[in-house]
DNA sequence: TAGCACAGTTCCAAATCAGAACTCACTCGG
DNA sequence: CCGAGTGAGTTCTGATTTGGAACTGTGCTA
């Protein structure tokens, strides 16, 4: 299969990731939630290839994840913001985050947290249903195919 | 920057992607969601090349994220499931699925959707905060090292 | 006039991946 | 007993993708 593929594939979670799906992505959409927006302090703090870097910023761009602005002229400049697209993926961030540091073991105490802005309290996020409100888990849940009946889930694993 | 560095690394981002950040493995952890538990059946279903797929079940075991157990003897075969540190991973793939639904245009309705099992209903995934009961934004929330302040967020974007 | 900054681009070598064939341990049908 | 079939891999080779480092172009500052 080429990864270009999966653009147009029927399952989101394929599509999905022909965005954010690779190696760099979600590490340079990351320092984009810092604040970072210039090339340049990308590059540095990510470690990654120019070559790479530029290349990635291209295709976030062409999905409409994030947008290239000028920030001076003479000479020209640009930075990269996050578009409403691009922070949308916020939730894929968080959900990642929460995860690895319950389950990645990091070398001491995980050394970055999500707090409230407003309060600085620790915040535990979770995955509710808009309508009900209950939790979403692989056992409430489950994938519909339209055309097919959905695979057995998880109740008997 | 090596891959392999990413493990250890401070960023909980960064040490979640060393696990689930590539190509195939959140295919790969897609199908286990949906009840899929034998290589030839994912290979197929993937359209992964067989070396692939063994290298990235092997990684995905040695993460603790699945396990592989006997299902017969004579001759001995494997099939592999979701740990608790596996199905922990639910909501990151939910939030991925919500996000392409939304923002990767599928050809025609998106044909994949997620459904309560009780009830049928459709499911619209959000994040909150355990405790406050409030939605996770980027504007809410920001993420803080110990050791260092916060970078600026999305603030002012 | 000589650096310096920023945002890239270019080139080559190294790592990773795709595709196809091959292995191994069995089972089953005749 | 022989040959085909099944499931889970492994091995090979050639194509793609990365990493690393140097180079380019435009303008600023000393």
């Amino acid at each position: 299969m080429k990864w270009n593929d999966l653009e147009s594939d029927a399952c989101p979670v394929a599509r999905g990731l022909s965005v954010v799906g690779d190696r760099w992505t979600m590490l340079v959409l990351r320092d984009c939630f810092l604040g970072i927006r210039r090339f340049e302090q990308m590059q540095e703090r990510l470690g990654i290839t120019r070559h790479i870097l530029a290349d990635r910023l291209r295709k976030l761009e062409a999905a409409g994840v994030l947008r290239r602005e000028p920030y001076q002229e003479r000479p020209l400049r640009h930075e990269y913001r996050l578009t409403e697209r691009g922070k949308a993926l916020y939730p894929v961030l968080v959900s990642l985050i929460a995860w690895a540091n319950a389950h990645v073991p990091p070398p001491g105490e995980p050394s970055v947290t999500l707090v409230s802005k407003e309060t600085g309290a620790p915040i535990a996020p979770v995955l509710v249903d808009a309508r009900t409100g209950k939790q979403i888990t692989a056992r409430s849940v489950t994938a519909q195919t339209r055309d097919a009946p959905p695979l057995r889930g998880l109740d008997q694993s």
